[in-house]
Order: C-alpha cells, then structure tokens, then sequence
DNA sequence: TACTAAATGAGAATGATTCTCTTCTAAGAC
DNA sequence: GTCTTAGAAGAGAATCATTCTCATTTAGTA
C-alpha cells in the first residue's frame, strides 16, 4: 500500500490526512511482524527525526477506534498493533518475539458449528480467538 | 484449600513455607477471578498490614515459576494470576473485568485432531488456548 | 487567504512492576 | 533447643511503557 493509498484509507474514516499518520500506518504494514510502538518509532525516525513518542500513541489509538488496527497483548505486557482490522488468530515464537497471523475458516466454521451445538452456560459468545504458541521451523 | 494444604503444596515444590506466602496463594484460590497483584494486597492486607508490595511480586513470580499459577494477559495490559497451572481457554466478560476458566476436553480433540491432519507450515504446535469473548448472563 | 477544530511536539506525570539493599526468618545441622 | 545461613521479606527508589498537559502548528473547509 502506497502513500496515496493509505491517505485515502484514511480519508474514508473520516480522519485528517497527515505526514505522521502516514508514516506511521505504512510503518505498521512494512514491519510486517506485529510491531510496538518502539519498533514503529525507530522505523519512522528516519524520514520523520522529529515525530513525538506522544504523537505515535495518540496516532495508534485513533487507528484502533477507526478499525484500521488491532491491538495485540504479549508476554511482558507491551503492546503491539496489528494491521489485520479483521478477526483472525495467531501462532505465537517460543523463542523469538514473532507472532504470525494465521487465517482458517474451515477451522472457524469448525468451531463455531461445535458452540452453536454445544453452547456454553451462561455466556453469549462475540469472539473467539486461538492463541497458538509453538516454534517455527527456520 | 486450607493453610497447611497450600503449606504442603509449597514443601512439595521445594519452597520455603512463609505466612506471606501462605496468604497470597489462599488469596488468589478464594479471589476466584483471576486477581491482579492489587486484588490480592488489598485483600491480604486485612490480615498482614504489613506486607510488602515487592514481596507479592516477589512470591507471585516464584509461584509461577514453580508452576502454581499461571499469568493472564488482559486489555490495558495489567498482569493476572491463575491458580489452575494446566492448559486451558478463558471466557472474558466484555463489559466486565471478569474473566472465567473454560475447560472442554471434547473440543481440544476436535482442535488437536484437525491440525493433526491439517498442521501448519513451517510451524510446530506446542499449545492451543482459546480467547473466548462475550457477555455472562446475569 | 483566513478560520478553526483537530493534530502535533515537548516534556512532565502516571502507575504497574522491578530493583537494591538492609533486616529478618525458615529450615536444616548439631 | 540453639546455631547457622541461604533465602525471603520490607522499604523505598528506580524503571519504563504509556498517558497527560498545554502551547504551537496544520489540515481541511469556506
Ligand atoms: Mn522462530
Ligand atoms: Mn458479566
Ligand atoms: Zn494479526
Ligand atoms: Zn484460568
């Protein structure tokens, strides 16, 4: 996704158009791996010396409140942002901090067809979400 | 479970048995929702005023350590503590901060069996859990 | 070009968690 | 029961990711 791209994703939510917002969403997509805000503050730096840590925050928020972003927590309790707006799961390094997306709907279908039957007492399910941690084979 | 149960469990670990950590392992079994260390200081506090914030930090990490409990990753990033020490998913509340065990061996062997067949590349499984969002019926 | 609500930058504040260091104590040896 | 000492607890400072405040700048509109 180019510049002109993602200032047209943003105009569609009805946000400003700025050179932060930009840099910081084409950031996310580029880094490709989930990243934090450091790792997208380092990234930025380059072209954007002058971009306030606060700035980055406030910026990621108002992309998770526009459904551009997900918030993902992780082991430490430092955040990380997701490009994938969409429910999806994810497989999880034991030994590195990558995280993956992973898609499936025979899966979802899978288990959603198991609720639907099934049920759980008491509790009307929104969401379901597998956390799947194991090791990737390099 | 009484004092002398959980001072048992601390002997079998090859703990020391200390009344600070007899209180906070006491706490968190009849908090009852997955508590966060200051759940668990105020309500130690009634009984040891005294105790000290670092130690409960302290104990709750060698407590997982030992496999007594497990941390839970929450919204905003604030740690929780689980006293079941094995496998299994949660059900979080999405208008409250409750958060509830969800055990069902049917449904890790629909899970299990279907990556058995299907796997998934490049990447070795070593645990499923489920992140199960929605309301409690009141 | 001018206007204004919204966004940014700089730095202070916050707050959960960790660290440091001194004092205390649980558990084994005698 | 007393001694010994590694390990645990207490007090408070430090850390650090994130949030807040407020002065300044800017995007979008007229
Ligand atoms: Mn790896
Ligand atoms: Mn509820
Ligand atoms: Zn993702
Ligand atoms: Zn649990």
């Amino acid at each position: 996704m180019n510049q002109v791209e993602i200032a047209e994703k943003l105009s569609a939510k009805g946000m400003r158009v700025t050179p932060q917002r930009i840099a910081i969403l084409g950031a996310i997509l580029k880094l490709n791996n989930h990243p934090t805000a450091e790792n997208i503050i380092e990234y930025i730096k380059i072209n954007h010396p002058n971009i306030s840590i606060g700035t980055v925050y406030k910026v990621l928020d108002s992309f998770v409140e526009n459904h551009l972003l997900k918030k993902v927590k992780t082991e430490g309790g430092i955040m990380r942002y997701d490009p994938l707006p969409f429910n999806h799961h994810h497989l999880y390094c034991e030994e590195t901090d990558r995280i993956e997306d992973y898609e499936d709907q025979t899966l979802d279908e899978l288990i959603i067809d198991y609720f639907e039957k099934k049920g759980i007492k008491n509790f009307t399910i929104q969401n379901i979400q597998l956390h799947i941690t194991g090791k990737f084979k390099h």
